[in-house]
DNA sequence: TGAATCTCGGACAGAAACGGTCGTATACTT
DNA sequence: AAGTATACGACCGTTTCTGTCCGAGATTCA
């Protein structure tokens, strides 16, 4: 529950891989996949859908790989989440879906709906440039980087 | 994925609904689960464990039930989840579990722990009382409540 | 031209998590 | 004693997740 897919983890290892090097021209996904333990074929599945969804671009061929379509500043977690396991949602009900069977009966949906879109901006102020920096955590609380509204 | 269990959000509505009840001294799972269109023998289950974890008292027995063993603003939407679903992770590593096969080379799983925290605590902030609150959200976005330090 | 390398896309299978049911034992009330 | 309700574990069907396989197209290089 409330568990990262692995496919995502994947995909943001592989996203902070490429903007780690942004020198090299593309990356095949075997690069990647062997750069860490991840299995190759897998992997190049999840960069496939994360191209079709323009986080990233592609070039067959010989030497050909993959390469963000923007700055690592400009793509956030959520969006390499949202690419690979689909619509966020905390609960089963949540807009867009059908929903459970007692959404009407429900009580909490609607207070849950909101922390559902607090955690959906926290993932979303999160780039791909800041898992990049990893900035040694010498224990020192450093400051806040940001702050997010909770409303409920 | 990041989805909410059943189980846990069949937790949460029971227990709002224990809260919004204050003067009843036991409400037995059936009512609750009637009350919604929850399965019975589900929720008992599901309130026996919040039962050993110590977040309801249970009293069995004719005109038995359960109640809420402190008060509603007392319990963290946090401590429902983590009681019913187990520790809670973004991750398959985190501290506590053996962790995934690629530990060792993953490089994301430090500030994707920070994630895990912030959302933690997003979670922990939130009470049983707010849930049952429900103000009624006229569309005005209410002054913020809380606000949550993300530190990455 | 043709071989090598790489992306693309779907099908598929094994494993795990989830959601829910059942049966039985136990505790409390009347 | 009878009735009500919790307690606990076994079980099972379904879904989701993870990972593999395979065939087809694109691109480069010799
Ligand atoms: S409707 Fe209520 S119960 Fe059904 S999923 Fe949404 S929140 Fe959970
Ligand atoms: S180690 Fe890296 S890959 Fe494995 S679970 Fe933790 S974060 Fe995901």
């Amino acid at each position: 529950m409330l568990k990262l897919t692995k496919k995502a983890d994947y995909g943001l290892m592989a996203l902070k891989y490429l903007a780690e090097h942004p020198e090299t021209p593309a990356l095949s996904a075997k690069d990647v996949a062997d750069a860490y333990g991840i299995p190759a074929q897998l992997l190049a599945k999840i960069l496939q859908r994360l191209t079709k969804t323009g986080l990233l671009r592609s070039h067959a061929g010989m030497n050909g790989g993959y390469e963000l379509a923007r700055d690592a500043r400009q793509i956030s977690a959520y969006e390499v989440i949202h690419a690979i396991d689909g619509p966020f949602f905390i609960t089963s009900c949540t807009k867009g879906a059908k929903g459970c069977d007692l959404t009407p009966s429900c009580t909490i949906k609607e207070p849950l709906a909101r922390v559902n879109d607090t955690i959906a901006g926290v993932l979303k102020s999160i780039s791909i440039q800041d898992l990049a920096e990893h900035v040694q955590p010498s224990g020192r609380p450093r400051e806040a980087q940001g702050l997010v509204a909770l409303t409920l």
